[in-house]
DNA sequence: GATAGGGTTGTTTTT
DNA sequence: CAACCCTATC
């Protein structure tokens, strides 16, 4: 047999999608229809929302503010087109992650009582994907590319650099970082290199510059083709170029009737551009878009939420509704909310209209420093348990991951158990990456980013070595059956420089590696490869056994998957479903935990009460946006963003002082605080409260500590262990 | 010329 | 913790 036969995987498949495979059986279709004809549309929505979903017919854009019902609407959206007898096959439904796109269709499960399956629902990317897994050989590149992430994509850009001799040494050229930026930028927004660059690096406008970065970008794309990688970017373009072709657009557009796209004012022009192109062929037009511009915080990543405002200058008889009624908040909050977000000057106005009873204000609470910060919250959870409020009604959120270090602390402490969506991704942990390197290759033998992790865990391999092993076997007609049964790849291992026991190391684990692999049983697979790297971890770290039981979660999380591939396209593709740290649950019974979370990750979520901290100048806002810019309002909303989270009660705390690093830092109260009106909050401040002077001297939190609690995770999953023994 | 190891520095947000 | 730079060493 050959072994590239059966490493690589055998003829694109029918895809099948982790969550929603394509199964429409008459009898799933009765069901639907039984559980379809129970819903009552008129009482279920007030009058805007059945507006909307009573004629889902042709362009229509519908402006939703926050809480006002959102996800609701388009909900019963769905639930109204299956009630029509459209085929779940025949509706797109764009989301913003693919956890909100699983959320989603379980709310449309409970409505209905079946689980609608067929469904196209997912991120733009992971749509993209599906498509491209189907169509890429008339795309030109084969059905097995890997998806890279953006870390991955950073390290091809340095390879990139090397190849073609570029020094970056006093600052007068972009690092591959940013040049893989500003390249993303380019793309996503539809500007030119030298446009990108004077838009947002103008520190580098130059031609001389500019011309170099043109030919390193070729170099890039000609690498990323070779080793049969697609970056994030290219999903978008890729799938954009299918929607070019004429013939190729109908036969795609043609299999949807219904186009549903929600976070609009978070799309990018490439991602309009490929919804303006897809509505074209769609059968009678037919899309529906939801988005908020006040809630527009993604344009790091090249968002644009004119996007939104200009749709309906796009489509001629575009229908617009406005959905203005809050159900989530209290007055109190709202008025807070709409007193921050009117600073912003390029804002379209829009009333909400109050419907939730008199509450309390929100509370706005000075502390000493960051620590105090931390035990403020910290008590005031408790308090609010002591009230009645679940752990699960709260929620901690903040600008940036590392915000979250001392009142995770705080909470450990004080035994509140917690869950936390921020922070270090466990899939960007070295030895997490190594192990996937391994799956990659099996997947994509190409792949010269996993063959260089793999080759530098020898010792006297770095960098150099591993790209000239990477070239032999690239150079090698058939590398993999060569290194096990040939000599050849031994021989020329003989003329690198590197000791003759490493040679032979290197060369026994590729043989074990490749010979005891088999595709599609990932877990085996994953178990055998566990067993070699937990060697390798042993004489590395002293923390090896942490970091073999990350190892095992990746291979019970493999478990949902049948494929390599499939389970390699959700670990690009899933990232905020799987990286969840969960802290304190089993010494607090079984209580729910507080949710910590970035603002940008709690997007689309409510909780009674929320707390944001650290609003104070250089944190939130960011140090890293400059004032009275565009970038400066989106910052803006991110904090209109979190309030708007809150149902009941909102906390806005600023610390005087933070611990860094090195020292104590002044912090200036942030100026998203002092514009408000002094009105829409009221004030605490802790600084005279003795008692809980006292209770904080008395708290010696020591660096032994911090780092004893840091980063430990927690099982991710219920599944035993017993699972994994042999 | 290349790797290993020590010391320093510092953290936006995510598909 | 990890990414970075610098230096000792093979």
């Amino acid at each position: 047999m050959n072994l590239n036969d059966y490493l690589r995987p055998t003829k694109n498949k029918e895809i099948s999608f982790d969550v929603f495979n394509e199964d429409n059986t008459i009898s799933t279709e009765t069901l639907i229809s039984e559980g379809l004809s129970k819903i009552d549309f008129r009482k279920d929505l007030n009058n805007q929302q059945f507006d909307v979903v009573n004629e889902i017919k042709g362009p229509q854009l519908i402006i939703a503010g926050a809480g006002s019902g959102k996800t609701r609407t388009i909900v019963y959206c769905v639930a109204k087109l299956l009630s029509e007898n459209v085929k779940p096959s025949e509706i797109m439904l764009v989301t913003f992650t693919n956890k909100a796109a699983t959320e989603m269709i379980k709310r449309v499960e409970i409505l209905i009582g079946i689980k609608p399956k067929g469904i196209w629902a997912g991120t733009f990317h992971s749509i993209a994907n599906r498509f491209l897994r189907q169509y890429a050989e008339s795309l030109g590149f084969k059905p097995n590319y890997i998806i890279i992430d953006e870390a991955d994509a950073n390290i091809l850009m340095k390879i990139t650099y090397n190849a073609t001799e570029v020094q970056t040494d006093n600052n007068s050229f972009p690092t591959p970082k940013t040049a893989r930026k500003i390249l993303s930028y380019s793309i996503n927004c539809n500007k030119t290199i030298s446009e990108t660059i004077k838009w947002k690096y103008s520190q580098y406008d130059d031609s001389k510059i500019i011309s170099k970065l043109k030919e390193i970008y070729k170099v890039y794309k000609n690498k990323k083709a070779k080793d049969n990688l697609i970056d994030f970017d290219d999903m978008l373009v890729f799938w954009n170029r299918l929607l070019d072709e004429r013939f190729m657009a109908q036969r795609i557009a043609s299999t949807f009737n219904f186009i549903l796209v929600d976070e609009y004012q978070d799309t990018n022009y490439l991602q309009d551009e490929i919804i303006r192109k897809l509505s074209k062929y769609t059968e009678k037009g037919n899309i529906l878009v939801v988005g908020d511009d006040a809630q527009s915080i993604y344009g790091f990543r090249g968002a644009n939420f004119q996007n939104i405002m200009e749709f309906s200058k796009r489509f001629e008889n575009c229908r617009i509704y406005k959905l203005t009624q809050n159900y989530r908040s209290v007055p109190e909050i709202l008025n807070l909310a709409n007193d921050s977000i009117k600073h912003n000057k390029s804002q379209f106005r829009k009333e909400m209209v109050k419907t939730r009873k008199k509450g309390v204000k929100p509370v706005h609470i000075i502390s000493e420093n960051d620590e105090q910060q931390a035990i403020i919250i910290a008590n005031k959870i408790i308090d609010l348990q002591k009230d009645g409020y679940n752990f699960s009604d709260i929620a901690v959120l903040y600008r940036a991951g590392f915000h979250s270090l001392r009142i995770e602390l705080e909470l450990q402490n004080q035994n509140i158990p917690y869950i936390v969506h921020s922070g270090v991704s466990f899939l960007e942990r070295a030895h997490v990456k190594d192990l996937l390197a391994h799956l990659r290759i099996i997947q994509n033998p190409e792949d010269e980013i996993s063959w260089s992790r793999i080759f530098s865990q020898f010792q006297g391999v770095g960098k150099k070595i591993a790209s000239k092993m990477f070239d032999i076997l690239s150079n090698t007609t058939d590398p993999l059956n060569s290194i096990i049964s040939d000599s050849l790849f031994k021989r020329k291992l003989q003329n690198l420089k590197i000791a003759k026991g490493v040679q032979e190391e290197v060369l026994l684990f590729l043989k074990g590696f490749l010979t005891s692999v088999k595709v599609d049983k990932s877990k085996e697979v994953i178990m055998k490869l566990i067993n070699q790297l937990t060697k390798h971890l042993k004489l590395q770290y002293s923390n090896w056994q942490d970091r073999v039981e990350d190892l095992k979660q990746i291979a019970i999380y493999s478990q949902n998957y049948d494929t390599i591939q499939n389970f390699l396209d959700a670990l690009a593709l899933n990232k905020s479903t799987i990286e969840t740290k969960t802290v304190g649950l089993s010494n607090n019974g079984n209580q729910s935990p507080v949710t910590l979370s970035t603002i940008h990750r709690a997007k689309g979520l409510e909780w009674k009460v929320v707390f944001i901290p650290m609003l104070s100048e250089n944190l939130f806002p960011s140090n890293k946006v400059k004032m009275n810019t565009s970038d400066y309002e989106e910052e803006r909303r991110v904090f209109y963003v979190g309030i708007t989270r809150a149902k009941e009660k909102l906390y806005l705390l600023s610390p005087q002082k933070i611990k860094n690093f090195k020292g104590v830092k002044d912090l200036n109260l942030s100026q998203f605080v002092k514009e408000l009106n002094p009105k829409v909050y009221s004030r605490l401040s802790y600084q005279k409260d003795s008692s809980l002077f006292d209770e904080i001297s008395s708290r010696n939190l020591s660096q032994e500590k911090i780092k004893k609690n840091q980063n430990k995770y927690l099982p991710l999953f219920t599944t035993a262990d017993s699972l994994l023994k042999d």
